[in-house]
DNA sequence: GTGGTTGATGATAATACTTATCATTAACCA
DNA sequence: TGGTTAATGATAAGTATTATCATCAACCAC
């Protein structure tokens, strides 16, 4: 299941950067966490947890690199601070719980074609695109918090 | 053109606040304002330049409290910054320039629907959503910025 | 209109997240 | 197996935002 430490060395070699110890770490956790979407705090605590001697400034000076290399992808869900994801390839927009956090991911390839459709009739050339759902998902405790902070 | 005070005293009052002085002064901006979307330093600027004595903090809390009020409504653009805008009433999304900047705003009601068809089909309930896309716009300069950073 | 009550203001401290600095350390390659 | 050079980690700095608190001004009852 877990890949050895050496494949993560290669992705990371193959991306131009060389293959140190904290970065194989952080690659290794976001291949093996059940919980895709991280935090910079959220590698830091985990490794820390792990045992891992790492600095917070590490982890986010390789993050952004991992971004830039296309290993990640960065996220930012409203929440005021940026999120990050394995790149595997198909690209997904997100569905998020307004009341435990949890995000399940989607793709719609109408969505995206009526992008593309949209950006073309107004002379844009697309680049990107950032689209994330807010609502209560249908776990009965999030339904029953839901409703108590709408009465207040 | 311009509404006299006394109408965004009213404004502001039916939303349960007291129509103070820089919350005047800050409802105006937005309504005379050119440039829909500001951010909380854009609006202090502003009214620093139209010879006004107001607090940076006194802008962040109005903000937040007309955002509350539904008075204007809040977006995030992936700068790293919020920036507001005039509630009028008819929901829409973004399209935004990567190198001038410029926003432009379009509704598709079809996107619409479909994000709401993806939410019900996971038995999320639908609160709110965040679409921004993301590219060069039509103008020549912003094209030719794009080719001269995509060489490097 | 006036005055008292109460919420609003603004200076500034504090917080949260992120990036920059720099001396030390470790990965890579000849 | 060093030497070169980039990476690390402690920490300072930066940026956006929120909290604190003494002073001040809206509002409402009179
Ligand atoms: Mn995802
Ligand atoms: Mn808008
Ligand atoms: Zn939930
Ligand atoms: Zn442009």
């Amino acid at each position: 299941m877990h890949k050895p430490a050496s494949d993560n060395a290669q992705d990371i070699h193959s991306s131009g950067l060389k293959a140190t110890w904290p970065r194989i770490r952080i690659l290794r956790l976001f291949q093996q966490t059940t919980q895709r979407h991280l935090s910079a705090e959220d590698v830091y605590r985990s490794l820390l947890a792990d045992g891992e001697e790492i600095g917070l400034a590490t982890i986010y000076r390789v993050l952004t690199q991992f971004e830039q290399a296309r290993l990640l992808t960065r996220h930012y869900f409203e929440s005021g601070k940026a999120v990050y994801e394995l790149n595997e390839g198909q690209h997904h927009d997100h569905l998020v719980c307004m009341m435990c956090g949890r995000v399940e991911e989607f793709c719609d390839p109408e969505i995206e074609r009526l992008q593309q459709q949209i950006a073309e009739r107004r002379g844009f050339e697309l680049r990107e695109h950032a689209l994330s759902l807010y609502g209560v998902c249908s776990n009965p405790a999030c339904q029953a918090k839901a409703r108590a902070e709408s009465r207040g």
